[in-house]
DNA sequence: CGTCCATTTGATCAGGGTCAAGACGAGTGG
DNA sequence: CCACTCGTCTTGACCCTGATCAAATGGACG
Protein backbone atom coordinates (compact mmCIF):
# COMPACT_ATOMS: atom_id res chain seq x y z
CA UNK A 1 0.00 0.00 0.00
CA UNK A 2 1.43 3.44 -1.04
CA UNK A 3 2.06 5.54 2.34
CA UNK A 4 -0.13 8.51 2.70
CA UNK A 5 1.30 12.26 2.04
CA UNK A 6 0.81 14.82 3.45
CA UNK A 7 -0.65 16.95 0.61
CA UNK A 8 -3.85 15.19 1.08
CA UNK A 9 -4.49 17.66 4.57
CA UNK A 10 -2.73 20.31 3.93
CA UNK A 11 -4.20 23.35 3.46
CA UNK A 12 -7.63 22.36 5.14
CA UNK A 13 -9.01 24.32 7.34
CA UNK A 14 -8.72 21.78 9.98
CA UNK A 15 -5.13 21.61 9.70
CA UNK A 16 -4.24 25.04 9.54
CA UNK A 17 -1.44 26.55 11.36
CA UNK A 18 0.39 23.02 11.56
CA UNK A 19 4.05 22.67 10.07
CA UNK A 20 4.65 20.58 7.24
CA UNK A 21 6.53 17.83 9.79
CA UNK A 22 3.64 18.17 12.22
CA UNK A 23 1.13 16.92 9.41
CA UNK A 24 3.76 14.37 8.24
CA UNK A 25 3.40 12.98 11.95
CA UNK A 26 -0.72 13.41 12.16
CA UNK A 27 -0.84 11.49 8.76
CA UNK A 28 1.77 8.92 9.49
CA UNK A 29 -0.80 7.87 12.42
CA UNK A 30 -3.95 7.81 10.32
CA UNK A 31 -5.59 5.12 8.32
CA UNK A 32 -7.56 5.64 4.87
CA UNK A 33 -10.45 3.68 4.15
CA UNK A 34 -13.07 3.56 1.48
CA UNK A 35 -16.50 3.42 2.18
CA UNK A 36 -19.05 2.57 -0.21
CA UNK A 37 -22.05 4.46 -1.02
CA UNK A 38 -24.67 3.61 1.25
CA UNK A 39 -22.51 2.37 4.12
CA UNK A 40 -22.07 3.55 7.25
CA UNK A 41 -19.56 5.31 8.52
CA UNK A 42 -20.78 4.45 12.61
CA UNK A 43 -23.58 4.27 14.29
CA UNK A 44 -25.26 6.64 16.27
CA UNK A 45 -24.93 5.17 20.14
CA UNK A 46 -22.10 3.06 18.77
CA UNK A 47 -18.99 3.18 21.24
CA UNK A 48 -16.89 6.11 19.34
CA UNK A 49 -13.61 4.47 18.40
CA UNK A 50 -12.47 6.53 15.70
CA UNK A 51 -13.36 10.32 14.46
CA UNK A 52 -12.70 11.04 10.99
CA UNK A 53 -11.66 13.30 8.12
CA UNK A 54 -13.31 13.15 4.75
CA UNK A 55 -11.06 13.20 1.76
CA UNK A 56 -13.71 12.48 -1.06
CA UNK A 57 -17.17 12.06 -1.13
CA UNK A 58 -20.40 13.02 0.64
CA UNK A 59 -21.66 12.00 3.90
CA UNK A 60 -24.90 12.45 5.49
CA UNK A 61 -25.34 12.41 9.22
CA UNK A 62 -29.04 11.68 10.54
CA UNK A 63 -30.13 11.00 14.22
CA UNK A 64 -33.62 8.45 14.43
CA UNK A 65 -35.84 8.61 16.49
CA UNK A 66 -37.74 6.37 19.04
CA UNK A 67 -40.48 6.26 16.64
CA UNK A 68 -39.01 5.78 13.34
CA UNK A 69 -38.33 9.07 12.35
CA UNK A 70 -35.07 10.23 10.90
CA UNK A 71 -33.12 13.39 10.79
CA UNK A 72 -30.57 14.49 9.03
CA UNK A 73 -28.34 16.46 11.23
CA UNK A 74 -25.75 17.77 8.14
CA UNK A 75 -23.95 17.32 5.46
CA UNK A 76 -20.22 16.66 5.55
CA UNK A 77 -18.03 17.54 2.36
CA UNK A 78 -14.61 16.98 1.67
CA UNK A 79 -12.22 18.47 4.34
CA UNK A 80 -14.64 18.15 7.54
CA UNK A 81 -13.92 16.51 10.07
CA UNK A 82 -16.48 13.92 11.65
CA UNK A 83 -17.43 12.11 14.59
CA UNK A 84 -15.49 14.27 16.60
CA UNK A 85 -18.17 14.83 19.42
CA UNK A 86 -16.04 13.15 21.05
CA UNK A 87 -13.93 15.63 21.46
CA UNK A 88 -16.42 17.31 24.06
CA UNK A 89 -16.84 14.61 26.74
CA UNK A 90 -18.91 11.99 25.05
CA UNK A 91 -17.85 7.83 24.01
CA UNK A 92 -20.68 7.16 21.80
CA UNK A 93 -21.23 8.87 18.71
CA UNK A 94 -24.44 10.89 18.49
CA UNK A 95 -25.57 9.95 15.42
CA UNK A 96 -24.97 8.19 12.02
CA UNK A 97 -23.17 8.85 9.14
CA UNK A 98 -23.72 7.29 5.70
CA UNK A 99 -22.00 7.58 2.82
CA UNK A 100 -24.14 9.56 0.21
CA UNK A 101 -21.45 8.25 -2.53
CA UNK A 102 -18.49 6.02 -2.44
CA UNK A 103 -15.57 7.98 -0.04
CA UNK A 104 -12.64 8.35 0.98
CA UNK A 105 -11.61 9.25 4.35
CA UNK A 106 -8.94 9.09 6.58
CA UNK A 107 -9.51 8.17 10.44
CA UNK A 108 -7.57 8.29 13.85
CA UNK A 109 -8.27 5.72 16.83
CA UNK A 110 -9.93 7.90 19.43
CA UNK A 111 -7.21 7.16 21.76
CA UNK A 112 -4.93 9.50 20.24
CA UNK A 113 -7.12 12.61 20.79
CA UNK A 114 -5.16 13.58 24.31
CA UNK A 115 -2.05 12.85 22.65
CA UNK A 116 -2.84 15.21 19.65
CA UNK A 117 -4.64 17.70 22.39
CA UNK A 118 -0.84 17.87 23.96
CA UNK A 119 1.01 17.75 20.64
CA UNK A 120 -0.77 19.31 18.39
CA UNK A 121 -2.87 22.49 20.16
CA UNK A 122 -3.64 24.43 16.61
CA UNK A 123 -5.37 21.32 15.70
CA UNK A 124 -7.43 21.09 18.33
CA UNK A 125 -7.87 25.08 18.05
CA UNK A 126 -9.55 24.20 15.20
CA UNK A 127 -11.60 21.28 16.16
CA UNK A 128 -13.56 23.74 18.47
CA UNK A 129 -13.51 26.05 15.80
CA UNK A 130 -15.51 23.12 13.79
CA UNK A 131 -17.84 22.26 16.66
CA UNK A 132 -18.76 26.15 17.20
CA UNK A 133 -19.61 26.57 14.00
CA UNK A 134 -22.02 23.45 14.13
CA UNK A 135 -23.72 24.70 17.67
CA UNK A 136 -24.03 27.82 15.69
CA UNK A 137 -25.90 25.80 12.61
CA UNK A 138 -28.23 23.92 14.96
CA UNK A 139 -29.19 27.25 16.42
CA UNK A 140 -30.32 28.31 13.49
CA UNK A 141 -31.83 25.33 12.40
CA UNK A 142 -33.77 25.62 15.34
CA UNK A 143 -34.74 28.94 14.89
CA UNK A 144 -35.66 28.71 11.27
CA UNK A 145 -38.15 25.62 12.53
CA UNK A 146 -39.03 27.85 14.81
CA UNK A 147 -40.37 30.45 12.50
CA UNK A 148 -40.40 30.22 9.02
CA UNK A 149 -42.46 28.59 6.45
CA UNK A 150 -41.78 25.03 4.93
CA UNK A 151 -41.14 26.69 1.62
CA UNK A 152 -38.82 29.10 3.18
CA UNK A 153 -36.78 26.50 5.05
CA UNK A 154 -36.30 24.18 1.59
CA UNK A 155 -35.27 27.30 0.27
CA UNK A 156 -32.75 27.97 2.82
CA UNK A 157 -31.68 24.12 2.60
CA UNK A 158 -31.26 23.99 -0.79
CA UNK A 159 -28.86 27.39 -0.96
CA UNK A 160 -26.95 25.81 1.92
CA UNK A 161 -26.13 22.72 0.29
CA UNK A 162 -25.33 24.96 -3.25
CA UNK A 163 -23.35 27.03 -0.94
CA UNK A 164 -21.39 23.77 0.70
CA UNK A 165 -21.36 21.82 -2.83
CA UNK A 166 -22.39 23.79 -5.54
CA UNK A 167 -21.21 22.76 -9.15
CA UNK A 168 -21.62 25.80 -11.41
CA UNK A 169 -22.99 24.32 -14.78
CA UNK A 170 -23.88 26.30 -17.99
CA UNK A 171 -27.66 26.66 -16.28
CA UNK A 172 -26.77 27.36 -12.66
CA UNK A 173 -25.20 25.28 -9.87
CA UNK A 174 -25.71 21.95 -9.41
CA UNK A 175 -25.92 19.50 -6.11
CA UNK A 176 -22.94 17.14 -6.72
CA UNK A 177 -24.29 14.30 -5.25
CA UNK A 178 -27.78 12.57 -5.32
CA UNK A 179 -30.52 14.06 -2.96
CA UNK A 180 -33.55 12.88 -3.46
CA UNK A 181 -37.13 14.37 -2.14
CA UNK A 182 -37.22 12.67 1.08
CA UNK A 183 -33.53 13.68 1.91
CA UNK A 184 -34.63 16.96 1.42
CA UNK A 185 -37.95 16.53 3.88
CA UNK A 186 -35.47 14.96 6.33
CA UNK A 187 -33.18 18.22 6.35
CA UNK A 188 -36.16 20.31 7.04
CA UNK A 189 -39.16 18.82 9.14
CA UNK A 190 -41.68 17.87 6.01
CA UNK A 191 -42.76 15.20 3.56
CA UNK A 192 -41.02 14.52 0.87
CA UNK A 193 -44.66 15.44 -0.84
CA UNK A 194 -44.19 18.84 -0.03
CA UNK A 195 -40.97 18.90 -1.34
CA UNK A 196 -42.26 17.39 -4.66
CA UNK A 197 -44.80 19.95 -4.97
CA UNK A 198 -42.82 22.87 -4.42
CA UNK A 199 -39.76 21.72 -6.36
CA UNK A 200 -42.89 21.62 -9.29
CA UNK A 201 -43.97 24.92 -8.32
CA UNK A 202 -40.50 26.65 -8.46
CA UNK A 203 -39.01 24.77 -11.58
CA UNK A 204 -42.33 26.46 -13.04
CA UNK A 205 -40.86 29.32 -11.99
CA UNK A 206 -37.70 28.62 -13.35
CA UNK A 207 -35.86 28.92 -9.98
CA UNK A 208 -34.41 25.13 -10.20
CA UNK A 209 -34.49 22.26 -12.15
CA UNK A 210 -34.42 19.05 -10.87
CA UNK A 211 -34.58 14.96 -11.80
CA UNK A 212 -34.34 12.22 -10.10
CA UNK A 213 -31.68 12.65 -7.44
CA UNK A 214 -30.59 15.86 -9.00
CA UNK A 215 -30.98 19.29 -7.72
CA UNK A 216 -29.93 22.05 -10.01
CA UNK A 217 -30.15 25.77 -8.24
CA UNK A 218 -30.77 28.10 -11.59
CA UNK A 219 -31.68 31.29 -9.71
CA UNK A 220 -29.77 31.51 -6.29
CA UNK A 221 -31.32 35.32 -6.05
CA UNK A 222 -34.89 34.63 -6.36
CA UNK A 223 -34.31 31.73 -3.80
CA UNK A 224 -33.17 33.69 -1.17
CA UNK A 225 -35.65 36.06 -1.56
CA UNK A 226 -38.00 33.59 -1.45
CA UNK A 227 -35.78 31.94 2.03
CA UNK A 228 -36.26 35.32 3.56
CA UNK A 229 -39.69 36.26 2.78
CA UNK A 230 -39.40 39.13 1.09
CA UNK A 231 -40.96 37.35 -2.38
CA UNK A 232 -44.08 38.71 -3.55
CA UNK A 233 -46.68 35.70 -3.42
CA UNK A 234 -47.59 35.05 -6.98
CA UNK B 1 -16.44 45.46 49.16
CA UNK B 2 -16.06 42.08 50.91
CA UNK B 3 -13.96 39.79 48.65
CA UNK B 4 -15.41 37.22 46.70
CA UNK B 5 -14.63 33.96 48.30
CA UNK B 6 -14.10 30.28 46.68
CA UNK B 7 -17.05 28.68 48.40
CA UNK B 8 -19.08 30.65 45.97
CA UNK B 9 -17.97 28.17 43.23
CA UNK B 10 -16.50 24.93 44.63
CA UNK B 11 -18.62 22.10 44.05
CA UNK B 12 -19.94 23.68 40.86
CA UNK B 13 -19.22 21.19 37.97
CA UNK B 14 -17.86 24.00 35.85
CA UNK B 15 -14.94 23.80 38.75
CA UNK B 16 -14.33 20.13 38.85
CA UNK B 17 -11.10 18.71 39.49
CA UNK B 18 -9.61 22.14 40.47
CA UNK B 19 -7.46 22.60 43.93
CA UNK B 20 -8.77 24.87 46.56
CA UNK B 21 -5.65 27.20 45.71
CA UNK B 22 -6.72 27.18 41.91
CA UNK B 23 -10.36 28.35 42.91
CA UNK B 24 -8.81 31.21 44.69
CA UNK B 25 -6.55 32.28 41.85
CA UNK B 26 -10.00 32.39 39.40
CA UNK B 27 -12.31 33.68 41.88
CA UNK B 28 -9.59 36.49 42.38
CA UNK B 29 -10.14 37.75 38.89
CA UNK B 30 -13.59 37.08 39.22
CA UNK B 31 -15.67 40.43 38.91
CA UNK B 32 -18.91 39.97 40.53
CA UNK B 33 -22.18 41.53 39.12
CA UNK B 34 -25.70 42.02 39.93
CA UNK B 35 -28.14 42.27 37.17
CA UNK B 36 -31.99 43.41 38.04
CA UNK B 37 -34.81 41.77 36.33
CA UNK B 38 -35.25 42.22 33.10
CA UNK B 39 -31.47 43.70 32.09
CA UNK B 40 -29.72 42.20 29.34
CA UNK B 41 -26.13 40.32 30.76
CA UNK B 42 -25.24 40.83 27.19
CA UNK B 43 -26.76 41.38 23.88
CA UNK B 44 -26.63 39.35 20.60
CA UNK B 45 -23.86 40.78 17.86
CA UNK B 46 -22.18 42.72 20.68
CA UNK B 47 -18.43 42.33 21.25
CA UNK B 48 -17.59 39.70 23.61
CA UNK B 49 -16.07 41.05 26.49
CA UNK B 50 -16.44 39.17 29.43
CA UNK B 51 -17.93 35.38 29.85
CA UNK B 52 -20.09 34.72 33.07
CA UNK B 53 -20.87 32.37 35.94
CA UNK B 54 -24.43 32.50 37.24
CA UNK B 55 -24.62 32.35 40.88
CA UNK B 56 -27.95 33.16 41.01
CA UNK B 57 -31.46 33.82 39.92
CA UNK B 58 -32.09 32.52 36.18
CA UNK B 59 -31.31 33.94 32.77
CA UNK B 60 -33.24 33.56 29.23
CA UNK B 61 -30.88 33.73 26.00
CA UNK B 62 -32.78 34.36 23.63
CA UNK B 63 -32.27 35.17 19.15
CA UNK B 64 -34.13 37.69 17.70
CA UNK B 65 -34.89 36.98 13.62
CA UNK B 66 -34.67 40.49 11.41
CA UNK B 67 -38.11 39.89 11.14
CA UNK B 68 -39.25 40.15 14.73
CA UNK B 69 -39.56 36.97 15.75
CA UNK B 70 -38.04 36.12 19.45
CA UNK B 71 -36.68 32.47 19.67
CA UNK B 72 -35.71 31.26 23.73
CA UNK B 73 -32.62 29.38 23.44
CA UNK B 74 -32.15 28.37 26.55
CA UNK B 75 -32.44 28.86 30.67
CA UNK B 76 -29.39 28.93 32.62
CA UNK B 77 -29.62 28.14 35.71
CA UNK B 78 -27.63 29.06 38.91
CA UNK B 79 -23.88 27.13 38.12
CA UNK B 80 -23.73 27.33 34.70
CA UNK B 81 -21.52 29.06 32.40
CA UNK B 82 -22.34 31.68 29.96
CA UNK B 83 -21.34 33.35 26.97
CA UNK B 84 -18.52 30.74 26.58
CA UNK B 85 -19.28 30.76 22.48
CA UNK B 86 -15.95 32.77 22.26
CA UNK B 87 -14.09 29.33 23.64
CA UNK B 88 -15.07 28.60 19.92
CA UNK B 89 -13.39 31.08 17.98
CA UNK B 90 -16.01 33.62 18.10
CA UNK B 91 -15.82 37.51 18.94
CA UNK B 92 -19.65 38.41 19.21
CA UNK B 93 -22.27 37.18 21.65
CA UNK B 94 -24.49 35.09 19.44
CA UNK B 95 -27.32 35.33 21.36
CA UNK B 96 -28.74 38.03 24.12
CA UNK B 97 -28.80 36.87 27.83
CA UNK B 98 -31.74 38.64 30.13
CA UNK B 99 -32.31 38.58 33.62
CA UNK B 100 -35.52 36.54 34.43
CA UNK B 101 -35.17 37.61 38.00
CA UNK B 102 -32.99 39.94 39.57
CA UNK B 103 -29.58 37.88 39.43
CA UNK B 104 -26.05 37.96 40.83
CA UNK B 105 -22.76 36.68 38.45
CA UNK B 106 -19.39 36.42 38.27
CA UNK B 107 -17.86 37.80 35.01
CA UNK B 108 -14.67 37.43 33.55
CA UNK B 109 -12.64 39.27 30.72
CA UNK B 110 -12.69 37.20 28.01
CA UNK B 111 -9.17 38.31 27.63
CA UNK B 112 -8.12 35.91 29.90
CA UNK B 113 -9.53 32.87 28.04
CA UNK B 114 -6.29 31.54 26.67
CA UNK B 115 -4.53 32.34 30.41
CA UNK B 116 -6.96 30.69 31.59
CA UNK B 117 -6.88 28.01 29.34
CA UNK B 118 -3.47 27.14 29.84
CA UNK B 119 -3.09 27.28 33.64
CA UNK B 120 -6.42 25.54 34.43
CA UNK B 121 -6.78 22.80 31.79
CA UNK B 122 -9.05 21.41 33.46
CA UNK B 123 -11.76 24.06 33.27
CA UNK B 124 -11.75 24.36 29.90
CA UNK B 125 -12.50 20.85 29.38
CA UNK B 126 -15.28 21.34 31.43
CA UNK B 127 -16.01 24.00 29.53
CA UNK B 128 -15.86 22.10 26.44
CA UNK B 129 -18.23 19.38 28.52
CA UNK B 130 -20.72 22.11 28.94
CA UNK B 131 -20.36 22.93 25.65
CA UNK B 132 -20.91 19.61 24.05
CA UNK B 133 -24.35 19.13 26.02
CA UNK B 134 -25.06 22.75 24.54
CA UNK B 135 -24.69 21.38 21.23
CA UNK B 136 -26.74 17.84 21.70
CA UNK B 137 -29.57 19.92 22.91
CA UNK B 138 -29.94 21.75 20.26
CA UNK B 139 -30.06 18.87 17.98
CA UNK B 140 -32.58 17.11 20.09
CA UNK B 141 -34.88 20.64 19.39
CA UNK B 142 -34.20 20.03 15.71
CA UNK B 143 -35.58 16.87 15.91
CA UNK B 144 -38.53 17.65 18.19
CA UNK B 145 -39.23 20.43 16.06
CA UNK B 146 -39.10 18.53 13.39
CA UNK B 147 -40.61 15.18 14.60
CA UNK B 148 -43.75 16.34 17.04
CA UNK B 149 -46.53 17.83 17.55
CA UNK B 150 -46.82 21.38 19.51
CA UNK B 151 -48.72 19.43 22.81
CA UNK B 152 -45.86 17.08 22.58
CA UNK B 153 -43.00 19.94 22.36
CA UNK B 154 -44.21 21.88 25.19
CA UNK B 155 -44.83 19.12 27.65
CA UNK B 156 -40.75 18.02 26.35
CA UNK B 157 -40.24 21.84 27.38
CA UNK B 158 -41.91 21.89 30.72
CA UNK B 159 -40.65 18.52 31.92
CA UNK B 160 -37.15 20.10 30.44
CA UNK B 161 -37.60 23.21 33.14
CA UNK B 162 -38.78 20.94 36.14
CA UNK B 163 -35.62 18.87 35.53
CA UNK B 164 -33.61 22.17 35.55
CA UNK B 165 -35.42 24.02 38.33
CA UNK B 166 -38.39 22.41 39.50
CA UNK B 167 -38.70 22.94 43.07
CA UNK B 168 -41.13 20.01 44.93
CA UNK B 169 -44.04 21.59 46.74
CA UNK B 170 -46.78 19.87 48.71
CA UNK B 171 -48.73 19.77 45.06
CA UNK B 172 -46.42 18.62 42.55
CA UNK B 173 -42.99 20.79 41.03
CA UNK B 174 -43.03 24.22 40.91
CA UNK B 175 -40.87 25.81 37.86
CA UNK B 176 -39.49 28.79 39.80
CA UNK B 177 -39.10 31.44 38.14
CA UNK B 178 -41.68 33.89 36.50
CA UNK B 179 -42.50 32.03 33.01
CA UNK B 180 -45.25 33.46 30.81
CA UNK B 181 -47.46 31.63 28.13
CA UNK B 182 -45.70 33.67 25.63
CA UNK B 183 -42.13 32.70 26.92
CA UNK B 184 -43.08 28.69 26.51
CA UNK B 185 -44.62 29.57 23.22
CA UNK B 186 -40.92 31.40 22.42
CA UNK B 187 -39.15 27.88 23.40
CA UNK B 188 -41.47 25.46 21.26
CA UNK B 189 -42.09 27.60 17.89
CA UNK B 190 -45.84 28.28 19.13
CA UNK B 191 -47.82 31.04 19.94
CA UNK B 192 -49.24 31.80 23.08
CA UNK B 193 -52.93 31.09 22.61
CA UNK B 194 -52.23 27.30 21.97
CA UNK B 195 -49.80 27.27 24.94
CA UNK B 196 -52.67 29.17 26.95
CA UNK B 197 -55.00 26.68 25.56
CA UNK B 198 -52.92 23.24 26.23
CA UNK B 199 -52.34 24.22 29.84
CA UNK B 200 -56.08 24.79 30.76
CA UNK B 201 -56.71 21.57 29.00
CA UNK B 202 -54.14 19.60 30.65
CA UNK B 203 -55.02 21.70 34.25
CA UNK B 204 -58.85 19.88 33.79
CA UNK B 205 -56.91 16.89 33.78
CA UNK B 206 -54.73 17.42 36.22
CA UNK B 207 -51.37 17.37 34.89
CA UNK B 208 -50.42 20.62 35.96
CA UNK B 209 -51.70 23.76 37.65
CA UNK B 210 -50.52 27.26 36.45
CA UNK B 211 -51.31 30.85 36.85
CA UNK B 212 -49.60 34.35 35.75
CA UNK B 213 -46.39 33.96 34.74
CA UNK B 214 -46.34 30.76 37.01
CA UNK B 215 -46.56 26.99 36.35
CA UNK B 216 -46.51 23.76 38.72
CA UNK B 217 -46.38 20.31 37.33
CA UNK B 218 -48.42 18.00 39.09
CA UNK B 219 -47.95 14.51 37.23
CA UNK B 220 -44.76 14.30 35.70
CA UNK B 221 -44.92 11.04 34.51
CA UNK B 222 -48.41 11.52 32.91
CA UNK B 223 -47.02 14.58 31.10
CA UNK B 224 -43.60 12.25 30.34
CA UNK B 225 -46.35 9.76 28.35
CA UNK B 226 -47.65 12.83 26.13
CA UNK B 227 -44.21 14.39 25.39
CA UNK B 228 -43.33 10.73 24.26
CA UNK B 229 -46.68 10.47 22.35
CA UNK B 230 -48.05 7.22 24.28
CA UNK B 231 -50.44 8.80 25.85
CA UNK B 232 -54.10 7.96 25.40
CA UNK B 233 -56.44 10.67 23.58
CA UNK B 234 -59.29 11.36 25.25
C1' DC C 1 -59.51 52.95 41.24
C1' DG C 2 -57.53 52.80 36.86
C1' DT C 3 -54.08 51.02 33.85
C1' DC C 4 -51.38 47.59 32.01
C1' DC C 5 -50.30 42.84 31.17
C1' DA C 6 -51.10 38.15 31.12
C1' DT C 7 -54.46 35.03 30.17
C1' DT C 8 -58.64 32.83 28.28
C1' DT C 9 -61.74 31.47 24.83
C1' DG C 10 -64.28 31.52 20.57
C1' DA C 11 -64.48 31.66 15.49
C1' DT C 12 -62.29 31.18 11.29
C1' DC C 13 -59.26 29.35 7.94
C1' DA C 14 -55.10 27.94 5.57
C1' DG C 15 -50.72 25.52 5.43
C1' DG C 16 -49.30 21.40 4.87
C1' DG C 17 -49.78 16.43 6.40
C1' DT C 18 -52.03 12.14 5.08
C1' DC C 19 -53.97 8.91 1.93
C1' DA C 20 -54.22 7.09 -2.62
C1' DA C 21 -52.99 6.23 -7.29
C1' DG C 22 -50.23 6.47 -11.09
C1' DA C 23 -46.18 7.75 -14.04
C1' DC C 24 -41.51 7.60 -14.85
C1' DG C 25 -36.85 5.89 -14.99
C1' DA C 26 -33.00 2.90 -13.76
C1' DG C 27 -31.11 -1.27 -13.02
C1' DT C 28 -31.65 -6.59 -13.27
C1' DG C 29 -32.10 -10.99 -15.00
C1' DG C 30 -33.59 -13.83 -18.55
C1' DC D 1 -32.68 -6.60 -26.02
C1' DC D 2 -36.73 -6.74 -23.58
C1' DA D 3 -39.65 -7.43 -19.64
C1' DC D 4 -39.98 -6.77 -14.96
C1' DT D 5 -39.37 -4.73 -10.65
C1' DC D 6 -38.28 -1.50 -7.46
C1' DG D 7 -37.57 3.07 -5.93
C1' DT D 8 -38.41 7.90 -6.95
C1' DC D 9 -41.35 11.34 -8.19
C1' DT D 10 -45.93 13.57 -9.24
C1' DT D 11 -50.49 14.96 -8.45
C1' DG D 12 -55.11 15.04 -6.65
C1' DA D 13 -58.45 14.97 -2.76
C1' DC D 14 -59.30 15.49 1.86
C1' DC D 15 -58.90 16.99 6.43
C1' DC D 16 -56.59 18.25 10.83
C1' DT D 17 -53.51 20.89 13.53
C1' DG D 18 -52.55 24.99 14.97
C1' DA D 19 -52.06 30.05 13.40
C1' DT D 20 -54.64 34.20 13.13
C1' DC D 21 -58.09 37.51 14.42
C1' DA D 22 -60.99 39.35 17.89
C1' DA D 23 -62.78 40.31 22.34
C1' DA D 24 -63.39 39.74 27.05
C1' DT D 25 -61.72 38.59 31.72
C1' DG D 26 -58.76 38.93 35.63
C1' DG D 27 -54.77 40.10 38.48
C1' DA D 28 -51.09 43.08 39.92
C1' DC D 29 -49.46 47.33 41.00
C1' DG D 30 -49.04 52.29 41.23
Amino acid sequence: MASLDRSLIAGLSAFQDLTAKELDTIIGRARSKRIARNAFLFEEEQEAHSFFLLLDGHVRVVKSTPDGHEVTVRYISPGELMGIALALGRTTYPASAIAVVDCVSLAWPSHQWPTFAEEFPAFVANAYKTIGSRLQDAHSRVIEMSTEQVDQRVAHALLKLVDQTGKKTGEGFLIDFPLSRQNIAEMTGTTLHTVSRLLSCWEGKGLVKSGRQKVTVLAPHRLLELAEGRAEKS
